[in-house]
RNA sequence: GGCGCGGUGGCAGAGUGGUCAUGCAGCGGACUGCAACUCCGUGUACGCCGGUUCGAUUCCGACCCGCGCCUCCA
């Protein structure tokens, strides 16, 4: 089986093919920086992370760019109520956003440009769409003429003259088309600038992307990825400029993929309605394991669900998987079979079927614990041990996932120790009432207890 | 209003023209001093109405409902 994607261009799954196996490219929409990230960027950073591994197990090369948007008006606003520098706010969001990706156990990609290093590009990009006759500057502004463009809208299926009459359309009077767009537009002087041949003035938003990726991957690339909200205008424009800009015999992306949106308890995240969940908070108090599987378990193209239900049935999964690294610690060694050969991965080829795939995990970890022979214990770990550090989990030792605190004012595990010989104790005078009393106590400061016939066992609950 | 997406068992969420998704929760049982963990067993699910078909949750059409985008947004 080879991969599937749905291309948000033809409205369907189609059979992925490279235009060079060798090298494969990907780019996607990475954020403005001028805030912490939520935890819906993190499902999207997440996702494109596991498309990133399963090209990466496919194809012997893959070229991955996500960018920074280091130069935008809410950027701009921010340093201007801060009084400082553009770059005070973006190289602090950047740290920022390397951090949190780090922590979610997201790959650096392969190239991560920043539009304020790629001026002269855009402005290049800017001066070739005009030559083409497919922009115009108009009173400091540089506009790219949608009339130009024959199929303009075809990615995200709509027309110029619906829109227009949708009248949501900024109509300026520097516009021939009220649905032009802005390439480049004048900064006055307490803005960010930089020297062009229109004046001093900075990029519009989509320009940078384009410029971007011809520079870095080339005039067509394999796959253009980003949320379903920037399918328009975004995406729309982006290509509008990359077909312009350049005779792009393959087009100027070959599949265009779009991940869902995320939902906190069913609702809409949104300040206002205060369930807004910032990334780093979100990881501050949960195992970053956890929140990296849970992101995963929808498939991208769904609207997904954030609630305590999915962090209860992640950490569920979670639980067995390092009660499988514990308990099958003395499992003989079983050959590996690669990622790409297991029924897993077929899973995922198919449009990145992450619930698919989680079902077939699922029940290898069932297989584990039903069967009564080593030998498939130990080929069934193996499996599971190869999917787990393709999905970049389980790499805690066991002990440290079960016991392991980031909490100061947790108990420790000495005293839970010392407890647990009491009622050992206890246990073998047959004092049950002090047994489970001493039971009820670890329990209320968050430590759960098992006895094995090979003594007790504790963890911490999440 | 325009364009797009979706309505599956208590919840989450795959999938298929005609035997099983899967998980979480629940219930019964084994195990346990009692629990927990684990195991075994357990659910007449596919929005509504027509149509095609030997047979539709799955295909077609209408309808109802929800969501996204159309404005910064992953």
């Amino acid at each position: 089986m080879s991969l599937q994607l749905h291309n948000s261009l033809t409205g369907k799954k189609e059979p992925f093919q490279p235009q060079d196996a060798s090298n494969v490219t990907l780019y996607v929409c990475g954020p403005t920086v001028y805030n912490y990230i939520h935890i819906g960027n993190g499902r999207s950073a997440t996702v494109y992370d596991l498309m990133f591994r399963t090209l990466n197990a496919l194809y012997p090369k893959v070229t991955y760019a996500r960018n920074f948007t280091d130069v935008d008006d809410k950027i701009n606003a921010a340093a201007a109520e801060q009084g400082v520098e553009i770059s005070v706010i973006t190289d602090k969001y950047i740290a920022a956003y390397d951090e949190d990706m780090a922590n979610l156990g997201n790959l650096e990609p392969t190239i991560v440009p920043k539009a304020t290093e790629h001026i002269s590009e855009i402005i290049t990009t800017i001066e070739t769409l005009i030559e083409r006759g497919h922009a115009y500057a108009s009173d400091g502004h540089v506009l790219f003429a949608v009339d130009s463009l024959a199929d303009y809208g075809k990615l995200s299926k709509r027309n110029t003259d619906d829109m227009i009459a949708g009248a949501r359309v900024e109509v300026a009077s520097y516009k021939k088309n009220p649905m032009d767009f802005v390439l480049w537009k004048p900064s006055t002087d307490d803005l960010p600038g930089w020297a062009s041949p229109w004046g001093r003035g900075r990029p519009g938003w989509h320009i940078e992307c384009t410029a971007m990726i011809q520079k870095h991957l080339g005039d067509t690339i394999d796959i253009h990825g980003g949320g379903t909200d920037l399918l328009f205008p975004h995406h729309e424009n982006e290509l509008a400029q990359g077909v312009c800009c350049s005779d792009h015999s393959g087009g100027y992306a070959k599949y265009w993929v779009h991940n869902a949106m995320l939902d906190i308890e069913g609702e809409k995240m949104s300040k206002s309605l205060g369930n807004f969940i910032v990334l780093r908070d979100l990881l501050a108090e949960q195992p970053h394991e956890l929140v990296r599987l849970a992101l995963l378990t929808a498939h991208y193209r769904s609207n997904m669900n954030w609630s305590e239900q999915l962090l209860h049935q992640s950490r569920s999964l979670l639980d067995r998987l390092y009660t499988i690294k514990r308990d099958g610690a003395d499992l003989p060694a079983a050959p590996a079979k690669p990622i790409t050969e297991l029924p897993f991965f077929d899973m995922l080829l198919d449009d990145l079927n992450t619930p698919k795939a989680f079902a077939v995990l699922h029940e290898l970890t069932n297989r584990f614990f039903k069967s009564d022979s080593d030998d498939e214990k130990a080929a069934t770990q193996a499996e599971i041990f190869t999917i787990c550090e393709f999905l970049n989990i389980l790499n805690l030792d066991a002990q440290e996932w079960f016991q392991g605190t980031s909490s100061a004012d947790a108990i420790s595990a000495e005293e839970v120790e010392a407890l647990i010989a009491d009622r050992v104790a206890a246990k073998k005078n047959k004092d049950f009432a002090l047994a489970d009393t001493i039971r009820d106590q670890l329990a209320e400061r968050g430590v759960q207890i098992k006895d094995t016939r090979e003594g007790t066992q504790w963890t911490r609950e999440g």
